[in-house]
RNA sequence: GGUAGGUUGCCCGAGUGGCCAAAGGGAGCUGACUGUAAAUCAGCCGCGCAAGCUACGGGAGUUCGAAUCUCUCACCUACCA
């Protein structure tokens, strides 16, 4: 069920060297002693893991840099850890924001559940380098308050946890640092080690954000075994309009479809900028340099094309939806964006666009365009549907609609008795009259 | 605890009795251009078809009339201690 069958098979002998693969893909913001990793990778596979704590019951599409970026490794020819944070999750890591609400033990363990299912999606767990999957709270629950404070604690120095940027910040604001939190970093460390002695994991993959965590980890290791271990942090992702990346209008873009469509998570995509699109090929991508050359020269030369943003929201949602609901997705975008006739497309396609798009049900006598906007959520209230209206922003089967009063003719229902109602160049929503 | 200043629409910010649904900027929306991109230009940007209604921290007043004046409550800031 995997997306990209072809790159499993890709899974092979060692080749010449993540660390360079990663590199030129912009995957590296900073990393503990790079040349010191490298030598110990081609020295053979190492294990090495990287965490996801389950403050949300699904991941979204920033942690997907760090799936990836473990598929990259695993590919190499290393063996991955996929940890869920069990115990992380109910403790929370310090944000700058403030401090967190906890949520309960059980919205945790479902939570962890469901992201569990997900990393799996994209790791291997067959072959050679086959991955695993492991919960933090299986070794930090049994530990009892006395055990913690001798054997790990006594490493952690306060002064070094005191220097961590989150943490202090979090001291100088108003919110303060409850001990809670403070205390994440030692069980982040912990992990680490654990896995270490567990399963000699050598490296810890993670967003640049985490690196004070991700370097607790290596000390705590340093402390207690003298080995040296290494770290590496991706960056984080960045839009050239300085606008926050992986949102949108409705919010955080996520991988269950059920909180985000494979249509909104495809429109998500083809919707990149040309200054943005060819980096993201490169994080969100298996494609080579070769083919990443090619498309930035078809940006470049037929911008109109869109072939490198069709390229990556295919890609993309292949990935995280398979290649089913991105053939459906395609047709959908197609159906609505196309020049076409649109009521030459054919029902099922027609209903799966509108409603991935959003598709309200309603009796009755058709009501007025006015409230037609309003019903399908394009227009917050009357004032503003009218506005539209007289802007010309106002279409209904890909007519543009002038009069406020208009009431569509029974006889402009398409198949299956929908409209299809679009607000502006891009908003999109259906309607569908039964009866 | 004392004194002074502040709290305006999604955000910033003008406005000190009628001409204020409230300047200006940002965000956002629509159109033109176009490529479901960016930039640019233009229009729009509380609710209501409208009459009108609701709004300038909360409450109570003064006035023909208040965002603007008075009282009071809440919160914020600065200086004093």
């Amino acid at each position: 069920m995997s997306a990209t069958p072809e790159s499993k098979a890709a899974v092979t002998e060692l080749t010449g060297g993540p660390i360079d693969e990663l590199q030129w893909r912009g995957l590296i913001a900073q990393s503990t002693d790079e040349q010191a990793l490298r030598s110990v990778m081609a020295a053979g596979p190492i294990t090495y893991y990287c965490g996801f704590d389950p403050t949300a019951p699904s991941l979204h599409i920033g942690n997907l840099v760090q799936l990836l970026t473990m598929r990259r490794i695993q590919e190499a020819g290393h063996l991955p850890l996929g940890l869920v944070g069990g115990a992380t999750g109910l403790i929370g890591d310090p944000r700058m924001s403030g401090e967190r609400v906890l949520n309960s033990t059980d919205t945790v363990a479902e939570w962890v559940d469901r992201i569990r299912t997900q990393v799996e999606k994209y790791l291997d767990f067959d072959g050679r380098f086959a991955a695993r999957i492991v919960n933090n709270l299986d070794w930090t629950a049994p530990l009892s308050a006395i055990d913690f404070l001798r054997d790990i604690g006594k490493h952690f120095r306060m002064g070094r946890m005191l220097g961590k940027e989150t943490v202090s910040a979090r001291l100088n604001s108003d919110d303060g640092l409850s001990f809670t939190e403070f205390s994440y970093q030692i069980l982040q460390g912990m992990d680490f080690l654990e896995l270490n002695k567990r399963y000699g994991c050598v490296l810890q993959t993670g967003g640049n954000d985490q690196w004070g965590n991700l370097t607790s980890g290596t000390e705590l290791i340093r402390k207690v075994t003298g080995n040296e271990v290494h770290a590496l942090a991706t960056p984080l992702i960045t839009k050239a309009d300085g606008t926050k990346f992986g949102k949108t209008e409705s919010g955080t873009v996520w991988l269950d479809p059920a909180l985000t469509s494979p249509y909104a998570f495809y429109q998500f995509w083809i919707n990149s900028d040309d200054r943005d699109v060819d980096r993201y090929l490169k994080v969100f991508t298996f494609r080579d340099a070769e083919g990443l050359a090619e498309l930035a020269e078809a940006t470049a030369g037929r911008p109109h094309a869109r072939e490198a943003q069709r390229a990556l929201a295919g890609d993309v949602t292949t990935l995280v939806h398979g290649q089913a609901a991105t053939d459906q997705v395609i047709a959908a975008s197609g159906a609505l964006f196309g020049r076409g006739e649109i009521a030459a497309v054919d029902e099922p396609t027609l209903t799966a666009a509108l409603s991935e798009a959003g598709l309200t049900d309603i009796t009755g006598p058709l009501p007025t365009i006015v409230e037609l906007l309003q019903i399908s959520g394009l227009a917050s209230s009357g004032s503003d549907a009218r506005r539209t209206i007289a802007e010309g922003g106002a279409n209904i089967n890909n007519q543009r609609i002038s009069d406020p009063d208009h009431v569509p003719d029974v006889g402009d229902l398409l198949a299956g008795g929908l409209l299809v109602l679009r607000r502006g160049k891009r908003t999109v929503a259906g309607v569908r009259l039964r009866s």
